[in-house]
DNA sequence: GGCATTAGTCAACATACGTTCACTTTTATA
DNA sequence: TATAAAAGTGAACGTATGTTGACTAATGCC
């Protein structure tokens, strides 16, 4: 690969056209999620493939973070955030009769509304760096352990131990995080394809619903029949 | 970092004692197994540094695989194939009262059995080259079709839609592979937290099997108390 | 045992990378 | 408007990477 001088300037103005920022730390971080988008996991990103992108020259990315490392956790920081900002808004709604379809709605338009964001979230919770593994998940913990909290204020179940809201909600938050990802996977202009994931995932969260009201003589149930 | 000559050989009695292969082309994909274990992803890897830990010079890699990429997939099919077989023996086991307790067992010590293998398919999965995503994503469809289809023959399920059964299916499957993660996440020794993930799994699959019979009438019902 | 094929070595190449330093330019503040 | 601080530049460094070609060593076959 080769790459001209005359190029910086140009990829420079790119960042900066289109609103997006005036700070070079808001471009290398614009810049990051972009390569992302490309397949990649973070790890495999060069800081001089940012600056490039950006339209600096290597060296003037320590002015803004000491690591390419630092960069990410500033992303994934970023992305938190804005998954923070859709649970409280899912959680705005209280009609617990549509709490379903408007949970499922919230959280797809949110997908839909950052792409780049919760690509970053459902990449780097897997594979990658530690770090930001360690992240992610460690937040990801304390949304379930919010909702398990939730689910025990509710009267069906205030009567439920703690381990057993903790997994009713570690259930719906692990179907809630595929849901995400099956958004993502949807061609962006695919509506017919959307509506499909859409539909599966009601469908979906509606199942585990229905089991709740069994769960508590179940178990028992069972064991009388195969102990 | 430095790489003295005499390593080499050292690294070549590694790989070749402990009976795991005397070929060498074995030997570069269980180094990047290990490798893999560091917690990098497998795009972060390079060809030197497998080559590396096996102690050849890297153009003999050359003789084994065309690329990096190759090798990858090579992981990945040889993963689906473990994958596989596991699934095949949850199968054999038609008690349908145990169904759910030995399909977790069964999950748990093929993952304890290949935890490489299991890291390989949840990491990639996800993240990193969009060619070994693509193939561990169409593997599991698939796998999630054919569960679909033994549930289709239930006779508790046996006049639900397609769509349905997929539904089912599909939100099991995304219940196993977290449950996969969860143990792979789980300290080597730690049983007690080990014993913990299998309780969890256990219940939350369970709850789901309680919704499926409750299935036909309640969105009737749900649709009938919210029009 | 000779001999072809296969596997591995050695050395070199062009590129890419992260990081450093001394420097100029830009920006904001007093 | 002068001036100090912040941001960006340019060049250089050592090191790592993928890939090449001509070579030697080992393996298995007639």
């Amino acid at each position: 690969m080769l790459h001209r001088k005359s190029d910086r300037k140009q990829a420079r103005a790119a960042y900066a056209r289109d609103g997006r920022m005036h700070d070079t730390r808001r471009a290398l971080l614009e810049a990051a999620l972009d390569l992302l988008e490309g397949g990649r996991s973070f790890d495999a990103l060069s800081l001089r493939e940012i600056t490039r992108a950006v339209g600096i020259v290597p060296a003037a990315f320590y002015r803004h973070f000491r690591d390419v490392e630092e960069l990410g956790l500033a992303l994934v920081d970023e992305s938190m955030t804005t998954l923070r900002r859709m649970i409280r808004e899912a959680r705005e709604v209280p009609d617990p009769q549509r709490i379903i379809r408007n949970s499922v709605d919230t959280l797809v338009s949110a997908v839909r509304a950052n792409p780049r964001h919760f690509r970053v979230i459902s990449r780097e919770m897997h594979g990658g760096m530690p770090t930001l593994r360690e992240r992610i998940r460690r937040e990801i913990a304390s949304f379930t352990n919010e909702l398990a909290l939730d689910f025990g204020r509710l009267p069906l179940l205030n009567r439920w131990s703690a381990e057993d809201l903790q997994m009713i909600a570690g259930l719906m938050v692990t179907a809630m995080v595929q849901i995400a990802e099956a958004v993502l996977e949807v061609p962006a202009g695919d509506a017919a394809a959307q509506a499909r994931v859409v539909r599966m995932a009601e469908k979906q969260l509606r199942l585990i619903a229905l089991g709740v009201p069994q769960w508590q003589s179940a178990p028992a149930g069972a064991k009388a029949s195969s102990p």
